[in-house]
DNA sequence: TCCTCACATACGCTAAGGCGAATATATTCT
DNA sequence: AGAATATATTCGCCTTAGCGTATGTGAGGA
């Protein structure tokens, strides 16, 4: 068996937090996997600010990307500490309280629904809901 | 009736956080007012280092000052907003998880028990254990 | 093979953070 | 008033972050 960080890197956790952007994105990604372009359309924010931030949550360890085809699918990961993984849990809880969290969640779901609807996205992969809001990866 | 800060700045909040040593600071406070003598014999770093942080937290308005005599004695604040709170919450009591968090402690309340124990805080003010770990200030 | 689409990365800039060292401020003591 | 103590702030330096813009890369289609 080998041993996964005796000693957790908090600091390194909330430098990743510290960013509205990127609370926004965590936010779309709780609980299902999500295209960057869903991010770029709902956003409304430049395709490489957003893949930068993106690159931030990987580099954290927050995130975990999977390609599928032009697509790239983003999802939240379940750090390996427990204790990170309930202050993650807790401060998507919170989110979902935010006024502007809550209409980027409706925007992604109205985007999910009505495909053809947004011209930018045509043709785009749906985003999909996960069951559990963290799930762990190996 | 007055509205206090319908949408929360939570990045600030996370951006306090993103450092280690504020993290030990906040551990220290955790349910208690600490003397800023405390701090520095406790982490072991240059005592404008630890002013620094202190300001920064300040800033945030995570932590507030009291000053008696020649000491300032710092505590936390509960964030008014109920999400950023909990979050708060949250955090430290993961940090009371973490060894060199305990380790932390352990040191301070040694330091408090034994007041002439540590030569360079000879005649500081002991730090004053409350009982809420969050209490509301007006 | 060439083109296009979706995304990532590099570059140049500016702002902010963190640190040590020096200095300023407030309080108490003599 | 002057000295000593506790704490805060400033300065200069370096590193990192965030942004717009430009460019690179990987996959699919013609």
């Amino acid at each position: 068996m080998e041993r996964v960080s005796k000693t957790y890197d908090f600091a390194l956790l909330f430098a990743a937090l510290a960013d509205r952007t990127r609370l926004r994105l965590l936010n779309l990604m709780d609980g299902r996997e999500v295209c960057v372009c869903y991010f770029v359309e709902i956003l409304g924010q430049s395709q490489p600010k957003i893949s930068r931030h993106l690159a931030y949550l990987r580099r954290a360890a927050i995130v975990a990307a999977r390609r599928e085809g032009k697509w790239m699918h983003y999802k939240i990961v379940t750090p390996t500490h427990a204790g990170a993984a309930s202050i993650l849990r807790e401060v998507l809880s919170v989110l979902r309280q935010d006024a502007e969290m809550q209409h980027d969640l409706a925007l992604l779901n109205k985007a999910c629904c009505a495909s053809p609807q947004l011209t930018t996205l045509r043709g785009a992969p749906a985003p999909v809901k996960r069951p559990a809001l963290l799930n762990a990866s190996s």
